[in-house]
DNA sequence: GTCTATAAGGAGATAGAC
DNA sequence: GTCTATCTCCTTATAGAC
């Protein structure tokens, strides 16, 4: 046992630090000495544990998107069991879709820095945390995607990605700045009151991924053993 | 008259190549030296025109955000006129609130960084950013609130804030990455299509505006000539 | 493993010649 | 008005003592 009255190790002070200064600054912004100093470490330390910045933002990541990634799943199988394959309601999937990061964005203590995290690296310009983003969350945008196809049927495809991206994108909007939209709203928007952001969201783009279409018809897929035009 | 087969002047090609920087790097991670190389311009000009970094990102968004800022205001002054002071229908208001940005994100040759530019700005992390963005956009934020409010005067105003925020939030997420939503999708969302993106955004949110509410309903206003408990 | 000292380069901003 | 040279500060990263 070392030293039981202390804390916590050097590495976990600076992963705290680190996701702290990434969520307020940006991946760009935020500077290993700025890290350091807020996690009472030493500069020599980030290197040696993490090897470089970039190495630090990726094990930061991982450490909050990989439960969350996880729980994605768990979350789709266990919906999918209960409707047997079939068609799973919008509602259930959306909170199937948004009840893990939420989840981890109200850790308590550091719930609203993991959240602000989320929003900042989904809308970050570099195309370094772009692609360890999108690398890791190709599946998960898929299987959810496959499982609303199957929930709304008659909805074109291109109408129903419109949609799906307007979804995650008002998401990450909130995520990204959730201390500004309880400002500007006076209020009566709380980000960190996770059930009614998630109760909003459900009502929202439940309704939306309802409304009528607005392309064409998708064309059916070809059937091989059957013609329409003899 | 100076030299008329000259492309520009300096300024105006350093407003563009900041505008083109500023959208792919954001404003931290774009540099005076990179702007000015892009530019073909001297970087001692920079300051002499512009006094500063942050004087430059002024006036690169005044270029643009004025005005859009300017037809946001003619826009709804117009659908008032038609409606007469009465409720405005939701896709009206929509359409009169996302116009004026998408024409401006569709100017020819220019209309992707422009795009880019405004996503970018509006989730940047940086505080400068944030008030200069905010303080602008205040008042026009308020008129079309306004007119939301007296287009579905049943919905909680809480409500009513979610899914403003909502829209807002998905409209910017569009915007911040264009290419990518266009590549995610395998080419079927096209954001430079203004047209397409405006229908979907349109037939989204009015429909999740006149979604059922999800709050209490609002306690109506004291009315101070009468009174219900006697 | 931990820390100090420092390298090597990029940033914003300015002085001063022309 | 325009450009070169430079100042000063801050950045990531590393070498090497303990």
């Amino acid at each position: 046992m070392t030293t039981p009255t202390q804390t916590q190790d050097s590495q976990t002070r600076i992963l705290d630090a680190a996701e702290k200064v990434f969520a307020d600054y940006g991946f760009k912004g935020a500077s290993l000495r700025q890290i350091v100093e807020e996690a009472k470490a030493n500069l020599a330390t980030v290197y040696y544990h993490f090897g470089s910045k970039e190495g630090l933002m990726e094990t930061v990541f991982k450490r909050r998107f990989g439960p969350i990634h996880e729980e994605h799943f768990q979350m789709l199988r266990r919906l999918e069991e209960e409707y047997k394959g079939g068609a799973i309601p919008v509602e259930k999937i959306l909170e199937a879709m948004l009840t893990p990061p939420l989840r981890m964005a109200t850790t308590p203590g550091k719930g609203e820095t993991i959240m602000r995290l989320i929003g900042r690296v989904v809308t970050d310009p570099n195309p370094q945390v772009q692609e360890l983003l999108r690398r890791q969350h190709r599946d998960v945008r898929t299987a959810y995607l496959d499982a609303f196809q199957r929930s709304v049927p008659r909805l074109p495809k291109a109408d129903l990605l419109w949609r799906f991206e307007f979804c995650w994108g008002a998401f990450v909007f909130v995520l990204c700045n959730p201390s500004g939209i309880e400002k500007f709203t006076d209020g009566m928007c709380k980000p960190s009151d996770a059930g009614a952001f998630l109760g909003q969201m459900v009502a929202a783009f439940s309704a939306g991924l309802r409304a009528p279409a607005v392309s064409k018809p998708d064309r059916p897929a070809k059937r091989v053993t059957q013609r329409r035009d003899t």
